[in-house]
DNA sequence: GTAGGGTTAG
């Protein structure tokens, strides 16, 4: 429970003669308390519960109380006593704003604030709000705004605060539209809010932000000042003129470490690895970011080589510097070699665990991936959407929902963001349950995820794929920009529900857009052209994609295969399989032996088939796909035998499960 | 105060 009185500066002189408010009068009042001396509970104003107890403050008050009471009259004595309360009220309410976690706590905090006419504590409030690690949703902004707004007096300090925790927490829109609102209230600002609204600026590529902002610097005396030149430096260079940025390098009087890192940083991210590393041996001084910066480029660039021989020359290495060593290893498909230095290296952090579990994501090996999950000590908000996103990529949507549960139950530190919902809404739509949309939404609204066009792409997704196709295509017009995922997405989803013209109308338009397509929008098209049967369609879109500059991966040749064997031209499937450049997979078998099911033909059906038994080890629905090819043409005996051998072999086809039987 | 290492959608 918050203090169970209140406290505020004396607004009027008290009547004389009145014992109550001795206290007050002489000498001049600083405080008083509003509630008389009963010091009777006030109506609970709040019901704060904060992490610490506030036994110091209880035991204080209960000390006080009985110290008032007794020295009710003699005013001099009671005054110092009611001034150190004060102080222990205000050392409590930073006490709580440090342990403050929600925004109804900060409410509720904010209102004995209020009530206490302690607003010098406001500036305090934001930044605790800003700082914590709580999720920074839509409301938490809001309400921040709402007090810098308000703050009584326009403090340059606190607004600047509140834009660099934004801008180092990863909300750089927010940092970048209080830094503009800042400017409104008539405040001057700072050369660290210039540098952290820079930042943030960089960081989403808001180009005409970062330069106005360099216009504006000119204005200010802060134009020389090495901060925010550095910051100015690494904006270009984050945004990919890194002629600005080596203009900007240039002309500067003055130069720190940080200034050379971000010079290298923007040569490292133009490609330019000699360049680089030119401006890395003529560093006057290199910190251990100069290293780490220059091993990242290496192994970004696929040259671990060179990232090895540095990270073994370096003479400090931390905690980035073998972690930038197992992204790479990562990065270059080497996971055994990850795993070693993930081994080897002195100590681990969060990113060392979350590096290794998307390595092994990426290779497909999501036991090893849970295995080090588990393993993990504190479990991140990071954690867990490297974990479910890996559950949601490897095709196991269920198990993804299941840790996302986990999730919602497990702690504070670890409430989903748009990037978990992102894996999540992707696992509903390999699900393809459209009872999983009203579930989404309402997780969504209740945890105040802001739904970005990425999110609302995997909805796309997730509608199209649970056969909602027009609840997609709204979701599709809504978006604020649509690319070329989006695109594939709704092709894709038009493609599946068999609405071919809308496909086909869209992937004109997207070319219309200049949005070149990539080889899943062509998964999207020729899904469509299969669907409707056009083959003509079909072979003309699949021979465009060299005009791409792509080649048609396995799974275009297996569409391919199935919509020339759907239309009984066999042969041509077969030769098209033949013509393969690489070794085609079962599934491209598959789609021709189906389609020799569909048209009777055991020649073709029998090649399909040895093919699919030497590829995959679980021979059971080929098998009766061929039986079944036997029995249509009276190939009573072939069938039966192939049929006891298949049940000779232990893989007996269980009743009721052969995927062909419904497809 | 500035910089480096990790997790999203088709």
């Amino acid at each position: 429970m918050f203090p169970s009185f209140c406290i505020a500066k004396a607004s009027r002189r008290p009547r004389a003669g009145n014992t109550r408010h001795q206290l007050c009068s002489s000498p001049p009042p600083k405080w008083c308390i509003r509630k008389g001396w009963s010091l009777a509970r006030c109506s609970s104003t709040c019901e704060v519960t904060p992490q610490e107890s506030s036994v110091n403050l209880k035991v204080f008050e209960s000390y006080f109380v009985e110290k008032v009471n007794s020295y009710l009259l003699k005013t001099a004595e009671a005054i110092p006593f009611f001034e150190l309360y004060f102080f222990m009220l205000v050392s409590q309410l930073n006490t709580w704003l440090k342990n403050c976690l929600t925004v109804n706590q900060a409410k509720q905090i904010h209102a004995q604030i209020l009530v206490n006419n302690l607003c010098s504590l406001e500036p305090r409030l934001v930044c605790q709000l800003v700082f914590s690690a709580f999720n920074f949703s839509p409301a938490v902004f809001q309400y921040v705004q709402g007090i810098l707004w308000h703050l009584q007096k326009p403090d340059s300090f606190s607004w600047s605060c509140t834009i660099r925790y934004f801008s180092q927490h990863g909300q750089f829109k927010e940092a970048f539209i209080l830094y503009a609102q800042m400017q409104r209230w008539g405040l001057c600002p700072s050369t660290f809010s210039i540098s952290s609204a820079l930042r943030a600026c960089g960081r989403i590529g808001y180009k005409i932000g970062g330069i106005s902002i360099h216009a504006q610097v000119n204005k200010y005396e802060s134009c020389h000042n090495v901060y925010v030149q550095t910051a100015l430096l690494d904006f270009y260079a984050k945004i990919g003129t890194v002629e600005n940025a080596q203009r900007i390098f240039d002309e500067m009087d003055e130069r720190n470490v940080v200034t050379w890192n971000s010079m290298l940083d923007g040569y490292l991210k133009y490609g330019d690895l000699a360049l680089a590393r030119q401006l890395f041996n003529e560093m006057p001084v290199k910190d251990i970011v100069s290293w780490n910066s220059m091993i990242s480029g290496y192994a970004r660039s696929r040259d671990m080589h060179r990232a090895c021989s540095l990270f073994q020359q370096m003479p400090d290495k931390n905690l980035a510097s073998w972690n930038a060593m197992i992204s790479g290893f990562v990065d270059n498909g080497k996971i055994d070699l990850a795993q070693c230095y993930f081994d080897t290296m002195p100590q681990r952090n969060n990113i060392s665990w979350i590096t290794m579990i998307s390595g092994y994501s990426k290779c497909g090996d999501v036991d090893s991936a849970r295995n080090l999950f588990s393993l993990m000590q504190e479990k991140d908000q990071l954690a867990f959407n490297s974990m479910i996103t890996c559950y949601a990529q490897n095709s196991r949507p269920k198990e993804a929902i299941q840790l996302f549960d986990e999730m919602l139950k497990a702690n504070f530190n670890a409430q989903p963001d748009k990037m978990t919902f992102a894996s999540v809404i992707s696992s509903c739509s390999q699900l393809g349950d459209l009872r999983f949309g009203p579930w989404i939404e309402s997780c969504v609204s209740r945890l105040g995820i802001e739904m970005d066009d990425h999110l609302v792409t995997a909805l796309i997704d997730f509608y199209a794929k649970s056969g909602s196709v027009d609840k997609a295509y709204v979701l599709f017009h809504g978006l604020y920009k649509k690319d070329l995922v989006a695109y594939s997405a709704m092709i894709l989803g038009f493609g599946l529900n068999g609405k071919v013209s809308a496909a086909s109308e869209l992937f004109e338009e997207m070319l219309g857009a200049q949005i070149c397509p990539n080889s899943v929008t062509f998964t999207g098209i020729l899904t469509a052209y299969n669907h409707a049967g056009l083959v003509e369609e079909g072979y003309q879109c699949f021979n465009s994609m060299k005009k791409y500059g792509l080649m048609p991966s396995t799974d275009h040749y297996g569409i391919m295969v199935d919509l020339l064997g759907r239309a009984g031209r066999l042969e041509e499937a077969y030769d098209l399989i033949a013509s393969m450049p690489v070794k085609p997979h079962a599934g491209v078998w598959g789609a021709l032996l189906l389609a020799c099911r569909l048209h009777d033909n055991v020649k073709l059906g029998e090649v399909a088939a040895r093919h699919c038994f030497n590829l995959e080890h679980d021979k059971t629905g080929y098998s009766s796909i061929l039986a079944n090819i036997y029995a249509s043409n009276e190939r009573w005996d072939d069938a039966k035998s192939l049929r006891k051998s298949v049940k000779h072999e232990g893989s007996a086809k269980m009743p009721g499960c052969s995927w062909i039987e419904s497809g």
